[in-house]
DNA sequence: ATATGGTAACCTGTATACAGTTCTACATTT
DNA sequence: AAATGTAGAACTGTATACAGGTTACCATAT
């Protein structure tokens, strides 16, 4: 079964994520509660959760919905720019024929659904491959946070990433450096692929919101 | 004014810290609570903060602090080798003298108390100082999180740390190269400084316990 | 002696209740 | 008109209470 906190937290997450709820809205225990159906105990949980993967800010009189800010955007991707390339390093020795099958079927979903939530969740799978054969609990659960974060920069600040054409083309690139056991080749590519997506949102937030909100 | 529940939880970190709780101690919320004199509530939050940060571990019937493993250290410190030196490069240029000054009488703090909880705590403001100076909120949160868990092994695992000389020596090889404005030094220096460490650790953990609690 | 079943102790998730704090908005003063 | 003060609304932290679920242990059967 899952519990009445598990439930709230999970809704509120994607509700933030995807901009439903913009930066600065209050989530106040007592309305969430309501909200959801459940009393203030599991609303407080959620949003404790939420706080700790960062999605939340705990203010003393009511928690609220962070803001995204270029520095905080910054640290992200320096932090992924770090992390990802080296768990794709450990990882590719250990990928085998099955892996690639699947992220060759995971390429041709996201080719056949530009530009959609479908697209992320496909390019999500399609990483996580990779890093889950580097056998780095730790390392996965941060990364799949840093991404998880970053998603919502592309939520809040880009129409609807029309980048995916590209995007695709360079996962093209790593698979087949997969394919060859190329794993220097691989993370190298990574870290690009990485700094890319960094640059375009850059960009955006510069033009659109010269100031945005802490 | 301080919530109970942040009592209970510096508490308690404290005490899983340094080792006074040991690995798959159970904590259940009503003995915590009895124990610090609040309600089941504070002690709640208290083990879920425990919990994000790592240090304990949420199971479904009963909160047990976290065991140590050679595999978690191994990505506790890849982590730490990636991080800790790109926090370097981007502070260095800004440290000031200052910081210098002060980072000199830290080293002299930690020559004077070789082997003691104070030479830890001397060594973290050691290089917590070069880190504020980065201007990178997150990543100091991280680094500060990944050392505490790295912390905790040193306590779990060795006998009390005989190497305060040999790091004291690093130390200095470290300031100077700040002093001299050595951006790719001092991360070159720190990222061994940080894996020498690990070396330390795991030549001790294979030798006094070859089958870690999970 | 070992396996099995049942009961009591323990523990968690959640609801409700209360005290104290923070914010808001309006009235009062300057 | 701006500043200040003040009641009330909103919110949080915490305590207490109750309904399951899990574990441990002991008695009984094989």
């Amino acid at each position: 079964m899952e519990s009445a906190a598990a439930r709230v937290t999970g809704a509120l997450r994607q509700r933030v994520l995807t901009g439903e709820l913009r930066p600065g809205e209050p989530l106040s225990q007592s309305r969430v509660a309501a909200e959801y159906g459940v009393s203030r105990i599991p609303a407080r949980d959620a949003l404790q959760t939420l706080a700790a993967e960062g999605l939340v800010d705990l203010g003393a009189f009511t928690a609220v919905v962070r803001g995204t800010s270029i520095g905080e955007l910054q640290e992200l991707y320096e932090l992924r720019e770090a992390i990802e390339p080296l768990l794709t390093k450990i990882a590719v020795p250990n990928v085998g024929r099955a892996e690639i099958a699947l992220m060759t079927s995971l390429l041709g979903e996201m080719e056949a659904h530009p530009s959609s939530m479908d697209w992320l969740a496909a390019n999500a799978r399609f990483h996580a491959l990779i890093y889950t054969r580097a056998d780095r609990v730790r390392m996965i659960e941060l990364t799949t946070q840093l991404r998880r974060l970053t998603d919502r920069y592309l939520y809040l600040h880009v129409d609807m990433f029309g980048e995916t054409g590209r995007l695709d083309l360079e996962h093209r690139e790593i698979l087949e450096a997969v394919g060859i056991g190329d794993a220097a080749g691989v993370a190298e590519l990574t870290r690009r692929h990485i700094a890319k997506s960094h640059d375009y949102l850059l960009r955006h937030m510069l033009h659109r919101e010269p100031a945005p909100q802490a």
